[in-house]
DNA sequence: TTCTCAATCTGCAATCCATGCGAATTAGCA
DNA sequence: TGCTAATTCGCATGGATTGCAGATTGAGAA
């Protein structure tokens, strides 16, 4: 199937609904509670790729007292569970992903956004370098920088040309 | 160029020797010390991917008294001056690499071995979902098995077909 | 060569991210 | 309703990296 295809589609892929992900913890042993619940839904159809910092602070919006501890606990079952996807974009922190999808990423270096990309072709690279190694996965990072940050660049050597002060730099980066 | 030819070739590529980075440092006003001479050393050719600590103990035989705050300095500042490239392999700590070819890796799942490799086409890929985004690098992370560990696992399951005692496993582990 | 001082080194504290642990709580079932 | 294993949560712990400041030193000046 093209990938271009999954572009403006209305479901999720085979993203399993909190109904689902309920069904599936029971047939696992797993209990399901309002932390969980809570949890299964904040991932539902989320495409930001959050952290789990991130995650429980939306979290302890819906569930004051809800504990980080098992914000981390949940998603690592989940991942365990093959519904979410574990994802590290040099950043510092694991970013989670509930589309299971075989896919890559787009990490924007100025504001840390994290967008999915589809690669068409990947499975026919021409890798020299192998040299006996069996490789069962090959994960894609691409980064540069989304429009919005391209804008506000655009916008500021604009002003810096009139001669106006500089705004600060956003988040942390590291790896070249 | 074919990729292929990089092989078995005598040189290091780009890399700069040691005397020429004492050059480089010099130049850049930087002051030449015994500690980054020997930094110098410990990474010309190296192509194992070390990570600051296993590069703090090596270095820390030539020079007892080192310190892992010096290692870490010095190789934060070979990378911002381009010598070194920052890798993030999932394993937890940074890994540095003196090669600063276009390349990418492939990681063992088992051992955590760290080994080159050279994709060709990686510029033609069909992207999908890029949406305004302005690419500006790709890295291409594959993760498998090595010849070494592939080994390794028949032979324990051979002897698990004997009904022996099974190996313990070898590293930690995250990300699929 | 000696002087001088900014650059560097080192040890330790602090930070960030993630996991281990154990007492208190609770989901799911009888 | 009651039992009990699973879960939650707060706190301690651990790994990786950086911040800080006093002691040391490379390298140009005299
Ligand atoms: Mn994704
Ligand atoms: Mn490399
Ligand atoms: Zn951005
Ligand atoms: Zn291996």
């Amino acid at each position: 199937m093209d990938c271009r295809l999954r572009r403006g589609a209305t479901t999720f892929g085979s993203v399993k609904t909190p109904a689902e992900l309920t069904e599936t913890f029971r047939a696992n042993g797993l209990k399901v509670t309002p932390q969980r619940q809570l949890l299964f839904g904040l991932m539902h159809g989320n495409t930001v790729h959050p952290t789990a910092e991130a995650l429980y602070a939306e979290a302890s919006e819906r569930m004051p007292g809800i504990s980080l501890r098992t914000v981390y606990q949940t998603l690592t079952d989940l991942a365990s569970m093959g519904e979410l996807r574990l994802i590290d974009v040099g950043s510092g922190a694991t970013r989670f992903d509930p589309n299971t999808d075989d896919h890559h990423h787009v990490v924007c270096s100025s504001c840390g956004e994290v967008r999915d990309v589809y690669v068409a072709g990947s499975d026919r690279l021409k890798v020299d370098g192998l040299d006996g190694f069996t490789v069962e996965q090959a994960s894609i990072l691409f980064s540069g920088t989304c429009t919005a940050c391209a804008a506000e660049v655009d916008k500021v050597s604009r002003a810096s040309a009139r001669g106006e002060e500089r705004k600060p730099t956003n988040p942390k980066e590291r790896m070249s």
